[in-house]
DNA sequence: GTCACGATGTCAGCGACTGTCATCAGCCGC
DNA sequence: GCGGCTGATGACAGTCGCTGACATCGTGAC
């Protein structure tokens, strides 16, 4: 007999994608998410720094892809070219099964300012962590930031793009278009 | 003889920032702030919708400074021209005067996550609301999002230029410099 | 068998924020 | 002037997010 269910931490983010769907994100209190899970509020608040981080959580693996695509890139391939690796690396947690979860989970966000918040934070960090990168693989500041930033914006447009209602070409498609669209901002 | 003070937003701006700045974001509690300015806490939540806030009050100037930058531009101007337009029409809200203030707000914003999530939130909703004058002005989507987010990548690089430690060359020059820069990323 | 460890429970408490009702100066119509 | 209306504020109770401190008790090392 184990004392505990296991898997805590995923029983929660289950538990609180199923209310925050079901009764909305206001409706539902960290007490509520603690007691599907089975476990006490305090327990909650151990697992996740607060209410909002239950739904954006493991985004150390996605920075993780940009980077990699950033470090795959060749070494004197213009910045530019180094940002479409970064996005194709991004590419990979984005397979069309995900899409239907994705649609949903951000139907969530899109409702609720402080989860937009919490998501331009995270993504704010993963600028930094891209620019980071960058500069690593050779670019100067700011050409870094400016390029992390002009990835980041890739990005949005393109996951925007990607769960857009009858949309269903892949991510990686979706991504090299709409950097050849900023491209074409500039010419 | 009046019942109340005037300017009670006013005052409790003022009230917060000292207070911020000299016992720090989180030691101060929004009681604090509404008895440095007289008022009792209710009446702070009356003005301003949540702590966080006290901080961010105006912004609505500010998006339409960049959005009369837009209109300013010639009607057949490609997008970075326009965004260039509205880079200037921001400029005038950082004159030399207000380096000092902004650097130390500035400083209270990045010491607390809390805040930059705030500013983010503000500049996320600056960015539609210039994507959507650009759209008006003639530019389809997706270029007019995508411009409207390297306006934004431009204005935020060349406001930490701005307010940087020894950095004494007015906003408009340094935007100016930074989109230049930005186009020379494509080339 | 003992003992340290780690995940959890329990409980008290603070601060952010809200709903509700009372108060009362100033203004408006008469 | 008089009475009623309005709008900003006060007073107060209450919910919820979140934290610190301490107790509990399977589990694995030894």
């Amino acid at each position: 007999m184990v004392r505990w269910q296991p898997d805590t931490r995923a029983r929660l983010q289950a538990a609180a994608l199923g209310l925050f769907v079901d009764r909305g994100y206001d409706e539902t209190t960290a007490a509520d998410i603690a007691e599907a899970a089975g476990v006490t509020e305090r327990t909650f608040f151990r697992h996740f720094a607060d209410k909002r981080e239950v739904l954006f959580d493991g985004q150390q693996f996605f920075s993780g892809a940009f980077v990699d695509g950033v470090r795959a890139a060749g070494p004197d391939d213009p910045p530019l070219a180094v940002v479409a690796s970064a996005l194709d690396g991004a590419a990979a947690f984005f397979p069309d099964e995900r899409r239907a979860w994705s649609r949903s989970r951000q139907a969530i966000i899109d409702a609720h300012p402080a989860l937009q918040e919490r998501e331009l934070l995270k993504l704010s960090g993963l600028a930094v962590e891209v620019a980071a990168a960058l500069r690593d693989h050779g670019v100067d500041e700011p050409a870094a930031t400016l390029a992390a930033q002009s990835c980041l914006t890739v990005f949005g447009v393109s996951f925007a793009t990607w769960i857009a209602d009858g949309e269903n070409r892949p991510f990686a498609e979706i991504s090299r278009d709409t950097l050849a669209r900023l491209r074409a901002l500039t010419g």
